[in-house]
DNA sequence: CATGGCCTGATTTGATCATATTCTGATGGA
DNA sequence: TCCATCAGAATATGATCAAATCAGGCCATG
């Protein structure tokens, strides 16, 4: 019976908030920092560091470290170095390669399982991308966007494509907060409309094709920040 | 000076063998555990039973098995249950689409580096895998594969894309050994030699072509022996 | 009286920490 | 310039604590 279980489950202000085992709440911290430029590319982490700033044990920490250089958000150079890895053109030559590959295909399998109120939420997710630009609020787009992207490997229901797709975020991740303190909010692309609209007529090649420019575009932005700083 | 240290480095076989850290030594032969299948998929995997099959502590252990979560190769369910995952056709769609998109890029990018002793050490390779054919050696075989697609991806010199490929290996090896008992090594395919014709004879694509149907028709053979077991 | 669900406690397993050990890189003297 | 010493950080261990699973018994019910 429904009656007991699952009580005050309203505690908590973030999602990160509950009562997760310490190394999981400690890698979503430490990937957030890297995520959001906290820790510049190019500088060192340290465990002891990171255990005065996260306020956790070693042996967390330690997994979290391990994790996040699995999947390339941290560098491991050789003699017990760790790193934020830096961008250079060539990785940014991968970068777009694989994400035009998985995002376009992501949102063609994403056509296959979608309903109308997927297609809302993904506007609402854009409206606030919008305003987000508008206002000239970086961080507010930088999430939004990565938001937007998010929720269509969601409904693709690929995981091993979304893992693979959400892994390549946390490379270029960094530096994008970089480059868009450069170059502002002005001319970012957001080709998404064109990819709802695609989705809306029932146009799966289309949709594809409108994020695979979108992330095209994107990453350009990238490139050129990058070259000219 | 160099009398003493380092004396009887001929103990153990395996040049991973080297005086690596612990949680190194033991990440790699619990990868290799799984990936030659001697863990089988669905099985469960225990840090303390790894703590005393490997004879290591749980620090090293535990490491060991967030980096290999973290790439795939095993899977957390929830619970603290950790265990190698069973592929599935769905999973299998999206490996197939990956690895096309990834070793035929690799490929072409291998081209622009590509040098005669290279190629020879290709063929080398690839006249080791028939003879493991020939004799019916299947792990021979499967070793030798993953070889030669491995050393396409270090001529490359994508660091990302190579870590994105290597990755995929971990997800559908443990399955491949198992099917690979059931189906023998007649049939196995191998456009290696196509691969290696096209780029000496300076034909990035057609090379690029041929890794990518050799890829299809390894993965179509995987498909199938899951299909019928 | 037999059966099935639920509860409880024992055991296994995971999470975390404090600490000992080893290694690296740097500094300063020969 | 090179080597030895030294400080500091990373590696690794085992102990301890907490959580979850599993088994077995109890009670209610048919």
């Amino acid at each position: 019976m429904p009656a007991d279980g699952d009580m005050h489950r309203s505690e908590g202000a973030q999602p990160e908030d509950a009562s997760l085992p310490t190394h999981e709440r400690v890698y979503r911290r430490l990937r957030n920092l890297i995520l959001w430029g906290e820790i510049a590319p190019g500088q060192p982490v340290t465990i002891q560091g990171l255990t005065e700033r996260l306020d956790a044990g070693m042996t967390p920490v330690r997994e979290a470290i391990r994790r996040l250089i699995a999947e390339g958000a941290l560098d491991f150079q050789g003699n017990r170095r760790v790193s934020v890895p830096e961008l250079t053109a060539a990785h940014l030559d991968e970068l777009i390669y694989a994400r035009k590959a998985l995002d376009s295909r992501l949102t063609e399998m994403a056509f296959s399982h979608i309903t109308a109120s997927d297609i809302e939420g993904l506007e609402e997710i854009d409206a606030a991308l919008d305003r987000a630009i508008a206002a000239g609020d970086i961080r507010g787009y930088l999430d939004l966007n990565h938001r937007f992207h998010s929720r269509i490997y969601t409904l693709a229901r690929a995981s091993i494509l979304t893992d693979l797709a959400e892994g390549l975020w946390l490379r270029f991740g960094p530096s994008l907060r970089v480059v868009c303190g450069r170059v502002g909010t002005q001319n970012l692309p957001d080709l998404h409309k064109q990819a709802i609209a695609a989705l809306r007529r029932g146009d799966p090649t289309g949709a594809a094709h409108a994020m695979e420019q979108d992330v095209v575009q994107g990453m350009e932005v990238v490139r050129t920040a990058l070259s000219t700083g």
